[in-house]
DNA sequence: CGGGGCGCCGAGAGCGCTCTCTCCCGCTCT
DNA sequence: AGAGCGGGAGAGAGCGCTCTCGGCGCCCCG
């Protein structure tokens, strides 16, 4: 039981260096216009005390507080069925620390938390927030919108109609589909399938978008409703080999729903690769590499993606403080990200 | 883009509500010993203003935050390779809004990581800690125990020697452990391995103490080193079946362990359950509902974990005041919290 | 009918910091 | 040698809130 000893001030540091608070804090901060005998000896003091500047104190001054939301909507099964809210957490978590910002993570579900939420950002306790709207009706987007907080959204937001004070991050979901679809259309394969994500999600959109641009190209495509699950990628792929028995290729929305297809496949006597080729979405892991055959599917670097939102949010605030609202916008901020996907090849394919 | 309007301060409700500072005060907190009239009049205001209070300010005189820490070392690779983490974050999450808390997520990777994360500590920004500390010489903390900030551990932390200042949450791996090798002997198998996990992690170690306590009960156990990945499965599992051709049972330390475990019974020809039967621990969901055959394993109720981690932390908070430092810690505070396991059997035994 | 108590409310003093404004000192320029 | 200038340091005024304290009115009891 360490006394609770009262932490020093600045006053206390100024004091045993022998100078005023204005002075301690100059040292402190930028320390610009101070003698460097003079920053020496309160440094030693700072040391010597074990002084950390109380950032309450601080912000009720400066009105900034070094610190960020992190917003993201909890029942999207996605968020905790994988790991790639934690990679993209990771992500923003380096980018922000950093420049020595926190992180406040605000996990919602259901209205009363959006309220929360809502007040909270509009309390002002935090400079910017980075949102996850994955759905087209997702009420967080406008709420956020509505506190006046600088933010940058992760994943293309539902309602991007063309506005161009949205920023936001999101990988090229639409250009890996192509890739995907073209990698088997490459191998000879000429009855494709796609089984789709839960369609109102704009990444399962996007995915789709991109399967019809090569099966345009390439003929009419085979299509069947999916959700994100394992079970979702088993129903549809049994429907589509009820409606055609001869498809020799799937692109399936994630690597949830390609594991599901793989397992009525293999259920329907089709051997993956050979009768089958499959290929899946996210390159998760867990889950690619343990299928069997592992999975091909289409990475995308999700860790790199948070850092971006958290940078692109950061480089607004700096500048922002003009503006001080709606978004972290400015003339040379890009409104829309869009990051690239590589496909991996593994066994199925 | 919005005017900047100014945020209305108390000063402001106080006016418009014709009252003084103290009794919006009075009001916007607990609201005792404010006359039913003033006190509507007041809450009118703020409602017409849509004040909301300065946490800044507030912060400075009461010397709370309403907010914890939770502080994760990043390169666990289980943290990011599992939702295991999120979900454990979703049940804190939970449990902090239930009390109007905020949690700031500190991520470390590294010694320059663990400094800042001292200061941070130290520097009283917020009420408390939540610590994951899995390694037995995880500098994390000590580090929480100097900057004296009240701490609630996940996962009993290595140097738990009878020390009863320390407060941390568990999931029964010993008792886990136990049920899992009792099912297996319980369906007649006699000869049973054993593959661990890194014996650095007292999670490890406490499974493969479970598993002793019943080997020890009923023969002698065989026992190989893992590293709670697949790959690690699969070289131990390897090793086992040399070892022991005709051994009929695996437990595994995890399910990650267990799939790679399956695929090496596979590649050699046994039959699971028929031959050899396996069990797996954590039922990280999308793993042991995709092995084939679906893995029967130990469940934890992780996000209940992570609901009382924080309910205890916020507990030793409202009294603890007094004692301030080192833990959550009290007569009617439990040091250590351990959470039964379940076993779910599926169609590996 | 008077005094003591109690319940409500306002005044005011800070919490620890930043930042502007002013002062002072040393130097150059005329 | 005196005036002017500029850079470095200190004084002091708050930032928006909480909380103690004192005053005032009301009720109750003697």
């Amino acid at each position: 039981m360490t006394e609770t000893a009262p932490r020093p001030t600045l006053e206390a540091v100024a004091e045993r260096a022998g100078v005023s608070r204005a002075t301690v804090s100059r040292v402190v901060n930028g320390a610009h216009g101070v003698r460097d005998a003079l920053a020496e000896r309160v440094r030693r003091a700072v040391e010597e005390l074990g002084y950390v500047p109380n950032q309450a104190a601080r912000s009720l001054v400066t009105r900034r507080h070094d610190a960020v939301a992190v917003v993201a909507a909890e029942p999207e099964t996605r968020i905790f069925a994988d790991p790639y809210f934690a990679q993209q957490l990771r992500g923003i978590s380096k980018e922000l620390t950093a420049h020595d910002n926190q992180l406040v993570l605000l996990l919602t579900e259901g209205r009363e938390d959006h309220a929360r939420v809502g007040r909270y950002l509009a309390g002002g306790h935090v400079d910017g927030a980075l949102v996850f709207s994955l759905h087209l009706d997702d009420p967080l987007p406008g709420l956020v919108r509505s506190a006046g907080v600088p933010t940058v959204f992760g994943g293309r937001p539902g309602w991007d109609d063309g506005r161009d004070d949205v920023v936001y991050v999101d990988s090229d979901n639409r250009g890996g589909a192509r890739d995907a679809v073209r990698h088997l259309a490459g191998l000879g394969r000429t009855r494709i399938a796609h089984i789709t994500g839960p369609l109102d999600q704009t990444s399962a959109v996007d995915r789709l978008a991109g399967f019809r641009d090569v099966r345009t190209e390439a003929g009419s495509g085979l299509i069947a409703p999916g959700d994100f699950t394992p079970g979702g990628g088993e129903r549809a792929m049994r429907e589509l080999l009820d409606r055609c028995p001869d498809l020799d290729g799937v692109f399936a929305a994630n690597d949830l729903t390609a594991a599901g297809a793989l397992r009525v496949l293999r259920e329907r006597g089709r051997r993956v690769p050979e009768d089958v080729a499959v290929v899946g979405f996210d390159d998760m892991l867990p889950v690619a590499e343990q299928t069997d055959p592992p999975l091909t599917t289409v990475r995308q670097d999700i860790e790199e993606m948070g850092r971006l939102m958290a940078r692109l949010l950061l480089r607004g605030l700096d500048r922002g403080a003009g503006a001080g609202n709606a978004a972290a916008t400015g003339p040379d901020t890009p409104s829309g990200v869009v990051l690239p996907t590589t496909l991996v090849r593994r066994a199925t394919t």
